[in-house]
DNA sequence: GTGGTCTAGACCACC
DNA sequence: GTGGTCTAGACCACC
């Protein structure tokens, strides 16, 4: 698989397959089309229940970056750009998310300076490189 | 109070209150050595539940933030430089955050200056502006 | 053909099959006693499976939409005034539909009135118009 | 209860309970800010499993229909007028619906104006009557 | 083969 | 008390 999960973790298993495929898709492992295992087949794989599985497909086909055809497997869909609702709703959580560095960053003395360089490095790394960083 | 909590959001209430301290100080409505009502004050300023509170406090003690000295009361912590431990979870955090945004502004099409960009704006205008965004 | 099929569609392939057959016969497209094609032509026709082709005709026929008639083939059946049982379980079906539409309207602040203006004008284009409103 | 659930009709379960509290709620059985029963409290009330109800809200409050609290329960949300898009696959339903009421209609003999009448009679019935037609 | 639903019952976080 | 998640296993519709 491209991505390993883990229970023990707070993010619930069904979420962490969600970011798991986003990130796949981001990275380019997966892309526009492709097919992706069987709500059976992935849960088999990963040892999970195919409920979860079943659970997780449904939200990715609901944020459209899935598309499920009945009776014949699930795909990844082609990038639509999103509605201004969706994309507000994004937004925030990007501003939310961004705020929370700063607040962390505080705590372990990183400047402001010092987490945009900590991004940039973040993502550079990241795009060439593992599944985990 | 520095901050406000709403019950109708998703992040648990003693999470939002974590958080709202994080921002106070940060923002310096509070600073290193002060006072800080405790558990059943707050709970009474702000109509919450006082477990709730004592959890939110706990936690904060545990991250540091706030110092528990037994029959005097809660103060803000003096600033320590963070174990090594305390930054490697800190920074993990942060990095994975970082992750996160990146991901989520593929699918608002936002590239990696775009997310700069927004990241230094967001945090001009929260610094001087109010508690939201 | 006189009416597409998209299996990305949540209505099931047959059910689409089913819609788009009574659909042309409504506008006229095609005829009482017409003949239409075979289970197997239409499935390679339209590249369909052939059980998929083979369940929306037996339904169509159910419903006195189709006539098959063994050794000669498949025809619209000619009109006949239905049945009281036949007749009751479609106006069921009308109420039910009218009931949703006014609960959708609600949430979309179309009051009974706007609704029978929409109503009357998507027959109105839908009539004239092409297969798609 | 303000509806029933037959679970031997095609529709899911769980969907007939969101439509049934829609229809409640347009019917006025139940007002914005009402405490509505819990997942477990209702799932015994109408032998229910207590996921199939749990979906079920879950979809009212992904429609802005319910609000969930965490902790504290589930209530009827305030109305907010859609977002565009949501407006949008909104009343594309609708259209879709009267397409196939007057499909239907056709069947039974009923011309555009019948339909309207039953139309206007169904809506007039439906609001002061009882829970089933 | 594909995905979707449902029940039963356990476990967990939150208030 | 509240809702959320997860597994196990059955059953179903669709292609």
């Amino acid at each position: 698989m491209w991505f390993r999960v883990n229970p023990r973790l707070p993010t619930p298993i069904y979420q962490q397959v969600v970011d798991g495929f986003k990130e796949a898709i981001v990275k380019g492992f997966v892309k526009q089309g492709d097919r992706i295992p069987s709500v059976r087949e992935l849960a088999t794989l990963m040892t999970l229940n195919h409920n979860t599985v079943a659970k997780a497909y449904q939200q990715l086909e609901r944020e459209h970056v899935f598309e499920i055809i009945q009776g014949r497997g699930t795909f990844v869909a082609e990038f639509k750009p999103p509605s201004d609702s969706d994309r507000d709703r994004r937004l925030a959580k990007i501003v939310e998310m961004m705020q929370q560095i700063y607040i962390e960053g505080h705590y372990v003395q990183l400047s402001e300076d010092d987490l945009m360089s900590l991004f940039r490095e973040t993502i550079r790394k990241w795009e060439t490189g593992g599944k985990d960083v």
